[in-house]
DNA sequence: AACAATACGGAGGCAGTCTCCGCTTTGTCA
DNA sequence: TGACAAAGCGGAGACTGCCTCCGTATTGTT
């Protein structure tokens, strides 16, 4: 849930607003993907598009809003992996969850990946603990000498957003998903 | 070059704005992705909308028809690696040539994979060629021992496709394609 | 030369994005 | 409590891209 903390507080129909907004959005996202009509998720909200384009400049700030719930949950689990003993495991953990995070949406891999080339986006802010909790994870894992040492955090990352967007194009199942994560990772050791 | 070999042979004016469109496109598709505007290439090459979508209905031909050349060559890079005495090596280059044809142009991974998912695709049917060729490389490379016997060439050409799209997506050089790839792909040993 | 088949092209309907600005709601201060 | 300024609303409409329909033009054949 989520957001809207603001340096002045919103005014209370505005709050209003912003709540229905994203959670109109994150149904709707979850229905027809990241793509769907903006104007048709203002409708749906009872607002005028304005009104969202307002709170929402951008569609990356609406994506990365209805994210709340997931980001929130992957932070949880970084929490208990960064303090896990078991590095290997941890790092095979935390991939699973990061590709299954960016397939919650159709075709966000996608406004994922161009978020990270646009300075400042809220998509690419929100990807922040997830990439520095890849890095940690990384770190700790070739320390146990579980990884070769010239993997990149960056590049895994972007491998397994890859993944996670071969899947999606796919439509694989979970456990599409769990094999070729396996096999695109699998030369990381 | 190209295609246009018909049962019924064209009229003339028509082979002749064929061509044209076929020209634009390529030009545009390489300046500006595959999502360009239709009706620009169509205003470009000279012909009003409705001869650029009588030529081609969907979007996914006229990429076809402009990927014409980039297909020839590999085609005849085909030719040359079944022949080979080394599956491993053949297979390296084979999927290295696969993920630049992939990034011929902005967005073809997408497209190409939509295209997966639509029967009677132009651009699915101008693949063919090059999943035939992947699954021949794959099997006379496990047969030499060279990579493991449980990978599946379908999802290997799906993890080369994916890593082009992320080095797209990253706009990666042609030096930063190798490494992931290498990344990707040194797990199928 | 004339005619039928083939092909052209642009006007226009539709959908989605995004903005502008006159109007409404809210919160505050007396 | 009333009144005013600040904050926020929303929808009309400009713009872009997709795609079709059909009256007109071109081609090739007899």
């Amino acid at each position: 849930m989520g957001a809207a903390v603001a340096s002045r507080p919103l005014r209370a129909d505005a709050q209003r607003n912003y709540d229905r907004i994203v959670e109109v959005a994150s149904d709707a996202f979850a229905e027809r993907g990241v793509l769907t009509s903006l104007d048709d998720i203002a409708c749906r909200a009872g607002v005028g598009p304005g009104t969202l384009y307002r709170h929402f400049p951008t569609r990356d700030g609406l994506i990365a809003a209805a994210l709340g719930d997931s980001l929130d949950r992957l932070e949880a689990l970084s929490t208990k992996l960064t303090a896990s003993d078991d590095p290997a495991a941890a790092l095979d953990e935390w991939m699973l969850a990061l590709a299954n995070h960016l397939r919650t949406y159709d075709n966000l891999p996608e406004s994922i990946a161009q978020a990270f080339r646009t300075d400042d986006s809220p998509l690419r802010n929100s990807c922040r603990p997830l990439t520095d909790t890849t890095a940690v994870l990384v770190a700790r894992a070739k320390e146990a000498g579980a990884i070769r040492d010239d993997v990149d955090s960056r590049d895994l990352f972007a491998l397994v957003s890859s993944v996670a967007w071969a899947s999606q194009r796919r439509r694989d199942s979970d456990a599409g998903l769990e094999r070729m994560l396996a096999l695109a990772t699998s030369g990381i050791h």
